[in-house]
Order: structure tokens, then sequence, then C-alpha cells
RNA sequence: GCGAAAGUGGUGAAAUGGCAGACACGCAAGUCUUAGGAACUUGUCCCGUAAGGGGUGGGGGUUCGAGUCCCCCCUUUCGCACCA
């Protein structure tokens, strides 16, 4: 049955057979049982598995086996997040079909998946672009489009000229798009918008659930994102018209030293105010330069302040007076109000304005705190002060120069100048967001069809719902031109108004992929439903996700909109719980070494695989040598791995060397979850060499352990295990490591459960080789000693599951359970438990220091009193010489840990 | 510029305020051999023959005791970047 040595291809098909024939990780809703939800972000089918995926599905596997084995009912799914643009992009490049593309790389990567043994319910297998998945994104669209929650409006959108697409806020955030870094233009279009604003609130409040099981990191990003600001809006009327600008700030208790009201180029009330006016036109131009400058400026660079008067003049409402109105192009249209009162004194950016147009600066806030230099000049009250001030001092103060507030503290005026402009009419609070809607329209083919018709006579309308999904034509002419090529599809564009039924033309662009996987986890739970987008009942049981693992790229586009699709669902009456994940792990990047040389014309990197390191005596890297013609190459940076660095390793090659268990034992030994995780050739052999050790010890161990002849049937006998230290020694350390395991997967450490493991390994191994020496020992010890040997082993293997579970069903088989891991359970929970009695230590080594340094170390019994082991360490000759002529001041003693004896 | 996180051997790393470097990789010496990309044994933070001393980016502090907590600085990584 179990071969002597370790084949992992034979056991690895062998146990993926068995898997899938006897529906090993099948699951079904059950309200008498516990759930776990573990969910890792499912792939884009590229076609090609990279070693992020393989960590991602490891460690997440590795999970859903441990709560398995706990007994926990384990919803473990996988989809294909199957529509976007590498399809588009291989149709337009290379003329294939987007369909078939899409379904061959699914193919591929599934038959991947399959051989790293990842333990998924593919029964729930679901895929973006079949239209019993997208049917229900235009559903939702539907449902948001009833509750106003989707609106149509001609929008500035970021324009990729590379891709030849739109793209939201986010992807083109820094001003280059995301996906292939080209500077992002501004075009003109008709776009549908998801109202995420509607949830700004909300979004921000209901982090306080997620404190706990998300990364501070990943909040912190949605937290900046959103960018919750409170302060207050303040209307100033224009002079000689009924016009008002308003105005938002954060620090309406400067407003004293407003100087001017500044513009957004784009502001509407331009063109209505200077109509007629000679300067309308230089205005016009001044914003068409502004805009243009916009879309081609460079990430860092630093845009100089620019500005123009335009002649107008607003009423300060507090003090009555006039000040000029600017046009500049560091306010920006679609924060706030578009526009600003500029206070020099007291924020920088209009302090940088202000010097570059000459424009006065009053100062209105005095520092109060006495520790603190006024910053770099002498306040000179009432005066202006922009020849002593050297840059805006933006700390909150006291009020001066500012009327009947002067001499109040700002916190305090700001509370009561905004009270006075509600009270009086002419302003109030407000809160402000940066987050915008959630443009959702892409001129694409390869996505979700808009379920929307627009019609001659009734306008714009929607699908009914019985008539989707509407579906993706086959194909069409991909062009490449950024025109949605769903538009020269007459067949799919020429329909009937579902109102009034004469001819009208559907909509032809296509929904964001983030459509697709804001609520795909929710599918997962119920992937057949033709009738909703899923079965309440079966998703009141599985969701929320217990704990999803993915990328930190995702931080905030996909989970910021998966935290709004969730509250979207909820009130539409789907779900009742507000956030969709409860804990968030982002795994770090895989990184690797590159090594290149520097040709005559460019950089030519080598793969790590076909490069040659020497080391010194230190095992520092000292050379290295392409195989292929023996000369050297340089060694460059440890770099994320890519197409480019040519530093990327193929998980199938992995596998084929080492098979799929030592890849993903590796995989999580290396580095703990979160962090870098830096390949290494050398790394992967010592996890084969370790489940080699493993299975040899079975190997050897496993007829014998059931083996009534030497000394009869293996049991523990409390006399022998009294008398002989080393049979207790093994005991203890099983139990010390079943509960250092458990720990560690409770905490999600998994590079420390693995080497708990590898000591366990050690220390039988130790025990292994002291049995040489025992052979004439009398049956009852031999009968204990397979008894110890036999806890020892099964536990190892159990805990080794999820790490490497074909290897460990394979020895779990040899060790006489029939039926595998999961089955032999026969719903008992197949984790072991630790006791605590037998992992207590018999006797401790207790360090003692004198004035903090170590200087002996005493054996004593586990239970010693605090009392007996002050005694003991003042009574060690070793410490003695140490306190020897010095007074001693204080014995510090930690029961069971240390001593520390201070002296003068 | 603003914000966040992180700095520990040659490398990946470990350490509820209590023996710094577990577990591995690499390296060194050795054993065996069917000479391998095997297995096993031993060693491996630094200085020192040793006794001992030093050591977790640098500087200060709290504490009997600091890799861990606090303050300042340096470096790196990430995020945001005219958000009023």
């Amino acid at each position: 049955m179990m071969d002597e040595k370790y084949y992992p291809e034979k056991i690895e098909e062998k146990w993926q057979r068995f898997w899938e024939e006897s529906g090993a990780f099948e699951v079904e809703a059950d309200s008498g049982r516990e759930k776990f939800y573990c969910l890792e972000m499912l792939p884009y089918p590229s076609g090609f598995l990279h070693m992020g995926h393989v960590r991602n599905y490891s460690i997440g596997d590795a999970l859903a086996w441990y709560k398995r084995l706990r007994g926990f009912n384990v919803l473990h799914p996988i989809g294909w997040d199957s529509f976007g643009q590498p399809a588009e992009q291989a149709a337009i490049k290379r003329g294939v079909n987007p369909r078939e593309w899409t379904e061959e790389n699914i193919t591929h990567m599934r038959e991947q998946l399959k051989r790293l043994g990842i333990s998924y319910d593919w029964r729930r297998e679901t895929a973006a672009h079949r239209p019993d998945y997208y049917k229900w994104d235009q559903w939702f669209f539907l449902k948001m489009y009833e509750r106003g929650l989707v609106y149509r409006r001609l929008s500035p959108v970021n324009w990729c000229p590379n891709e030849n697409t739109v793209l939201s806020n986010e992807q083109s955030s820094g001003g280059v798009c995301w996906r292939c870094g080209a500077k992002v233009e501004k075009k003109d279009l008709e776009q549908w918008f998801v109202r995420t604003t509607q949830y700004a609130e909300e979004l921000v409040a209901d982090m306080a659930e997620l404190e706990e099981g998300w990364p501070e990191r990943v909040l912190t990003m949605q937290r900046n994102w959103i960018a919750r600001s409170t302060g207050a809006f303040v209307d100033f009327p224009v002079k000689d018209s009924t016009e008002k600008i308003r105005v938002f700030t954060t620090r309406v208790d400067t407003i004293y030293g407003a100087n001017a009201i500044v513009l957004a180029p784009e502001h509407p009330l331009l063109a209505k105010l200077l109509e007629g006016s000679t300067l309308g036109a230089d205005i016009a131009r001044f914003a068409d330069r502004v805009r243009e400058r916009r879309a081609n400026v460079k990430p860092d660079e630093e845009v100089e302040k620019e500005g123009m008067n335009t002649g107008l003049f607003a009423t300060n409402p507090f003090n009555d007076e006039q000040l000029p109105v600017w046009v500049a192009n560091y306010v920006l249209m679609d924060y706030g109000a578009g526009a600003v009162m500029s206070v020099p004194a007291h924020d920088e950016r209009d302090f940088e304005f202000a010097q570059a147009h000459t424009l006065p600066i009053k100062q209105v806030i005095a520092p109060v705190t006495h520790d603190k230099e006024p910053s770099g000049f002498e306040p000179q009250l009432g005066e202006d002060v922009s020849t002593e001030m050297l840059s805006a001092m933006t700390d909150y103060g006291m009020l001066v120069n500012s009327g009947e507030w002067s001499a109040k503290l700002s916190q305090d005026a700001i509370t009561e100048m905004t009270a006075h402009a509600e009270k009086k009419g002419f302003g109030g609070g407000a809160v402000t967001y940066r987050l915008r809607d959630w443009g959702i329209s892409r001129q694409r083919f390869w996505g979700a069809p808009v379920p929307i018709v627009y019609c001659e006579t009734c306008g714009i309308v929607p699908v009914l719902e019985a008539e989707l999904p509407v579906k993706l034509p086959a194909t069409a002419e991909f062009t490449g031109t950024g025109e949605s090529p769903l538009a020269g599809v007459a067949e799919f564009v020429n329909t009937t108004c579902p109102k009034c039924d004469r001819p009208a033309k559907r909509d032809t662009d296509t929904m964001d992929t983030f459509v697709d996987s804001s609520w795909y986890f929710f599918r997962y739970c119920d992937p057949q439903n033709g009738g909703a987008p899923f079965d309440k009942e079966k998703v009141a049981y599985w969701t929320p996700v217990d704990q999803y693992i993915g990328g930190i790229e995702h931080a905030v586009m996909h989970l910021l909109y998966t935290r709004f699709w969730t509250k979207m669902m909820r009130d539409i009456g789907l779900i009742s719980f507000d956030e969709p994940i409860k804990n968030l792990l982002t795994q770090g990047m895989v990184v690797a070494e590159t090594f290149y040389r520097d040709e005559a014309e460019e950089r030519v990197f080598y793969n790590p695989a076909d490069v040659q390191v020497e080391r010194d005596a230190k095992g520092r890297i000292t050379s290295a040598l392409l195989v292929s013609d023996n000369r050297a190459v340089t060694v460059g940076d440890i770099e994320k791995m890519s197409k480019s660095t040519n530093n990327g390793v193929d998980p199938n090659e992995m596998i084929d060397s080492y098979g799929a268990d030592a890849v993903r034992v590796f995989t999580l030994f290396a580095a703990p979850p979160e962090n870098e995780l830096r390949w290494s050739e050398s790394g992967i052999d010592g996890a084969v060499r370790f489940l080699r050790r493993v299975y040899g010890m079975i190997w050897k161990w496993r007829g014998t352990l059931d083996d009534d002849s030497l000394g009869g049937k293996p049991q523990t006998n409390e006399t022998v295990l009294r008398n002989i230290p080393e049979l207790r020694a093994l005991r203890q350390t099983t139990h010390r490591t079943i509960a250092r395991v458990t720990n560690d997967f409770e905490r999600l450490h998994f590079n420390t459960a693995i080497a708990a493991l590898m000591e366990l390994m050690n220390a039988v191994a130790d025990f292994d080789a002291l049995q040489k020496g025992v052979a004439e020992a009398p049956p009852e010890y031999h009968a204990t000693a397979r008894f110890v040997m036999r806890e020892a082993l099964e536990a190892m293997v159990v805990m080794l599951v999820p790490f490497a579970p074909h290897a460990a069903e394979e020895m779990w088989e040899s060790l006489g359970h029939a039926g595998g891991m999961l089955q032999s359970a026969q719903g008992e929970v197949r984790w072991p438990r630790a006791d605590a009695e037998l992992a207590r230590r018999e006797e401790l080594e207790i360090p003692v220091q004198v004035n903090g340094k170590l200087r002996g170390r005493l054996r004593v019994a586990a239970d010693v009193g605090e009392e007996d082991l002050r005694q003991a360490a003042l009574a060690d000759e070793r410490v003695r010489s140490f306190v020897a002529g010095r007074d001693v001041v204080k014995v510090v003693v930690v029961p069971q840990r240390l001593v520390n004896i201070v002296v003068r």
C-alpha cells in the first residue's frame, strides 16, 4: 500500500481523485452545525496560475482544512472574475473570441488549482461572464435604478488613451491608468453612476465593526479615500448681482482673514456672471488651459498656482468686506462647493497663491501655545503681514482682528460662527467627502450589458426584469478605438421599447467588472439559483464571510465597493447585516532575486533557475554565473515576480519537481502571510526534506504500532510512564506541540505552526534513535513506547493536513485509518486536543539574573513556590559569587519564569 | 509635503515586558556510500585562547528587567497628494 519512498506525484494524484470521487469538500447549509466561510479573492482567468495565487490559496486552504478538522461546516468556494480587458485586448490584437479565450483559460487554470489540491467545493464554481451570473448584475442595476441609486449624467471621465477606455477615479488615481500606467485624459461622455456617496457616512461609521478583524492599514486607506471632513458652508453675495457664491471651509474661524474668493475654472457661475464681459472669453481660455495642463501633469509634478482676477466682487457676510473674485487652477470643482475663501495667513495653498499674485495677507489667528514660536514672524495685528510672514500658520489658536469674535479660541469660534451663519441664513454646518460616485459605464464589449433601452418617445427605459439577462452577442467588431463595440452590433442595439413597444435602442456600454466582484461570494452560497441572485436563507446561514484572504491592492476599490453593495442589498431586503467580511488578511507579494547583464542596448534579465550562485564561508552571495555560458551575471535587487524582471517561477514546474505539498509547505513556512515571500529554490528543498522525514518515520513505524507480538497491544502503562522519562518527554512534546499549533492557527501564524511540527518531528526522531538501545527492554516498555509514538505520529499527521494534505492523507491511511481524513472522523472532531496536564513541564530551568544580567540557571520542580525559588537563587553558588560583598536591595521572583537579584 | 507601517545573524524569520536569534535556508567540518541536487552527525550573532564582555537602525526615557512601552532622530516600504 504505502511506498517506502515518498513519491509526491503518485500520492497527490491518488488523493485528488479520492477527494473528487468522495465529494470530500462538498457542503450544504446545516443549521445544526457551526459554519465557517473561508474565502480567497477570485482570480482573473489570465490562463496561468502564478505564485501569488499559489500563496493566496495555500493560506486559505490551510485555514479551511483546520476549521474542518475542528468540526466546522466549512464553505470554501472558488470562481472566476472572467469579464474584463485582457480578453478584449486578445480579441483586438489577435482576433480571438473573448468567450472562447476566457473559457480555455478557465479550463487550464482549474486544472492547475486541482493539481495544487486546494479543497474547493467545485460544484459552486461561478464565472462572471456567464449569462446566469451577469443576469444578476443587471438585476441589481435595475433594483438600484428603481431606488435612484444609479443615475446617468454627462461627465468628464478619466480616459486612458492607451486602452481607449473610461477609468474610475480609483483606477486613475495619481493621474495614471492603474493597469497600464498611461497618462489619463479627460473626456465628456454620458455615464451611469452608482450613488456610493449616499452611503458615505455609513461606510465610515461601520468601520468601527471592522477594527477587530481588518488590518489597520486597510481601514486607514479606506478612511483616507472617503475622507470625511466637517466644516461649514458660507454664501458670499456677488456685488451687482443676485447670485451668491457658496464656499466650503473647515476653518470658518479664519473668515476675517479672507482676501479673496477663488473659484474652480469649471465653476458654473463663471459663465453666467461674465456673460457679455470681455473678460469672459479670457477666463474661458484660462479654464481650458488649466484643464489641459491638469490632464498632462505628471504624478509627482508640483503645479504652480496660477489664477486670474475676474473683476467681480463678493461680500463677506461676516464683516461686509468686498472681496475680489478670482479663478485659480488649485481649486477643484468636484470637491466641496467648487469655490473657496482664500485665507493666506492660515492656509498653505492660499498663502502660496497670495505670494504668487502679491495679494495682501491678514493675520486673524494668534498662536496660544507658549512653547511654540509664532511661525517665523512677529505678529503685527491689523496690518498686512505679507512681508513679514514666511509661511502660513495653520494651527488652531486665538482669534484676533475678527470683530466680535476676537479673543475666542478657534474651536469655540468654529461652532459659534457656524451657528451664527445658519441663524442669519447665509451658511451652516456641512460635511463633505472626497468619495465620489462610482462610474460604472465602460465602452467595452467584454462585460455585463447595461440593461437600459433608449426610446424616442419614452426616453430612458429600464429593461423588464423578466427579459433579463440582456445577453452579449457572440461577437462584435473589435476595433480598439474606444467606441463601444456593442454599438456596431445591429441585432444587439435594435430592440423595442419595453413601455411602448416601438423600435428603440439599447445602451451599448457594459458595466465595470468591479460590479461582478462586489457580490460574487453571496452567489457561491446558492450558485444555481435561477429565480433570484441567491436564496436568502442559504445566504443567512453562510454569510458574512469569516475570513477573506487577498492582496493589499484591493484595499480600496474592491473592498469598498463590496461594502457598499452589502449595504444596498440590506436595504432591498436580501440580507440583514451591515458588513460582509468579518476578518481580512492581506497577504504580501511573492518576490525573488533578479539577475541581469547590461547589454549594449538594454538590460537583459535572467531567470534565477538558470543562474548558479556562489557563496562565501558565511553564506553571503559572492558571485553568480549563468549556467548556460558559465559567465558572470550581476545580482540585482529583490523584486516582485514579473515578466519584465524575468524572476518569476512557474507553479507547474515547481509542482513537477517537488510536489504540490512541498510547494505549499514552503509557501507557508517561509514567512508570515502579511510579509513579502521571498522565493527560494533551496527553501523548498527544505520543505521536501521535512515531508520526507515525516513520511519515512511513518513508514518505519506504521506496522508495529498495532503489532501485538511485541509486548501486547500498545497501551499506556502508568508504572512504565512514571519510571521512564523519555516516554513522558515525548508525550509532553506532543501535547505542547498540539497547544502551540492550535494557538498559531487561531492567530493565522502558519510559519510558526510548521516550525512547531518540525520540532515535534525532531523529537520523534530522537525518540526513534533511542529505541535502538532498548531492544532488550521488557514488553510493557515497548507497549507503552508504541502508544506514545502513535500518539505523536497521529497528532503530527493530522496537524500536517492543512499544509500538506496529500501526504498527510496517505500517512493517515497507512496508520490504519480507512476512508480518508474527513470521512473517518464520523462527525467527531479530528483535530487533536492538548492535555494541559501532559503538556506541563515537570522540571523548569529558571534563569537567575543579578542586576538584569544572566548569572546562573536553576533546575527546579515545576510547582516550586515563590519563596523556595528565591532561596534557591540566593543559595546558588555561581550567583553568590556575583552577589558577594554587595547589598541585596531586592529580589524579583517571577513564578515559573525568572529570578532577578538587585544588588548595590 | 501629509499619513501609516516596519527596521533583529550571511538569508527567511522567532520571541503574553522576563534566558535575543526557536524553526529553517546557507555555510563549515566530518561519517557513510552505489560520488548525488542523497542521508546522517557536529558547529555556526560579534570580540576573546579563556574567564568574560558586547549585541535587536541611532539617541534619550520608564522599569528590578526593554527587540517589545514612551519621546526625538535616521532609513526603508506602502498609501494619499492642491480635498479648502
